[in-house]
DNA sequence: GAAAAAGGTAAAGAAATGGTTAAGATTTCA
DNA sequence: TGAAATCTTAACCATTTCTTTACCTTTTTC
């Protein structure tokens, strides 16, 4: 999933902004005047910057030229070709005018991310344990863990619902092992190697038994 | 000095831009319908395109679908934005609507221009591994080597999106092998191939396999 | 406490997946 | 058109992963 910062001192158009690109699955992260804006490029790293020209403090074309590496897309109010050419000249990718069609913005940011690699990370963890849904790696503790399909598939479902009881038919559901006799057996044997490639990196006892029901995970 | 290539019908704009373009110092080459378009980009390679729509024979579209690695700025009489967004997503890097502001053109072209190095090349990098767009080439810890097109496309995708997991299913998308049968079976070796002219630089294993999901590439 | 039920482990065989090679088909380019 | 490069297909092998089986331990129930 990418990432997109939305700099805009209006919260309406902040807000039908935010909820455009959350429906089209981007993360969003908000930012209303120039100081604060640089305080969140400094602390976070959207793939993709949308800039509103009218800021109160810093201005736009102040916060464009501290943005480096990240494709900066400007709107404005003002149609005006002298602003359009400075800030494209500044540095920004594109320049849209206010008011604009939200499927030609949409455009535009995909054109914009297509130019760039990917660089997100999405990590969900649990207790000690993480795992990137990107590389499909499991970390305990620090440690990358090598798993089977299978075996990412059970923990990435623990992983999921911490402290939550998950029965075994739906543990079985998720990861379709479709031998319908003799699916349980095979389970066991799962998450016997599961359990055992966490045990050698750390001794907790982070899979727990739920007898006659299921497993759950515990945040040790 | 960059080269740009104007694609459009119309004599007289043809001429205007020329003679804008010219001034500002850049080289110009020429073409007046779709057919001569595909043949000029088969014999020159020019930094940039201006491409209008309006075009006899073949469309817009469909030249734009021909054009890889160069950036093509549509130029079209339509303000549609279900044109600018067709045209956006199949491949444009902008789309300006006429009548247009020559200054704002200027810029725009300079902004697509800058996306490329100084020797003219769009380089994109993951660790040792560097591709340049406009040649097609991959370099491995600055050692050229020479790859097939589908080699490129397959590299190109993983260096875009490094230490991500892609699934088989992504990379045959994305590089159109279009026999639904036995796509993996020549994907197989594709990448089989791909990794020995690697080997054949390096001893890293940049290209790590997801058993069962895909490809990863590392970044050694 | 014994029997029954459920879960854990180890090992072996089965199945799936990926790597490699080579030959034939196709495309590209001079 | 003919030669060279590239792509596809198929066969075979190596490796990884999954399932099955047997046997063991732990928990529950009576």
């Amino acid at each position: 999933m990418k990432t997109i910062a939305i700099i805009d001192d209006d919260e309406y158009i902040g807000d039908m902004l935010e909820e455009l690109l959350r429906k089209e699955n981007y993360e969003v992260l908000r930012a209303y005047s120039g100081t604060e804006a640089l305080l969140l490029l400094s602390q976070h790293r959207p793939d993709l910057v949308l800039l509103d020209l009218m800021l109160p403090g810093l201005s736009g074309e102040e916060v464009l030229t501290k943005i480096k590496d990240i494709p900066v897309i400007v709107i404005s109010a003002k149609p005006d070709v002298e602003d359009k050419v400075k800030l494209l000249l500044g540095g920004a990718a594109d320049y849209l005018t206010k008011p604009f069609d939200t499927k030609e913005l949409l455009a535009r940011i995909i054109v914009q991310l297509r130019n760039y690699k990917a660089n997100d990370r999405r990590i969900i963890t649990a207790g000690d344990l993480e795992i990137d849904t990107l590389s499909q790696q499991l970390s305990v503790e620090g440690v990358p863990v090598h798993l089977t399909k299978t075996e990412y598939a059970i923990i990435k479902l623990l992983i999921m619902n911490p402290s939550q009881v998950i029965s075994k038919s739906a543990i079985l559901d998720r990861i379709s092992l479709d031998t319908p006799d003799c699916m349980e057996s095979s389970l066991k044997v799962h998450m016997s190697n599961l359990r055992k490639k966490l045990r050698s990196v750390s001794d907790k006892e982070y899979i727990e038994v739920i007898w006659g029901i299921g497993y759950k995970l515990n945040e040790v």
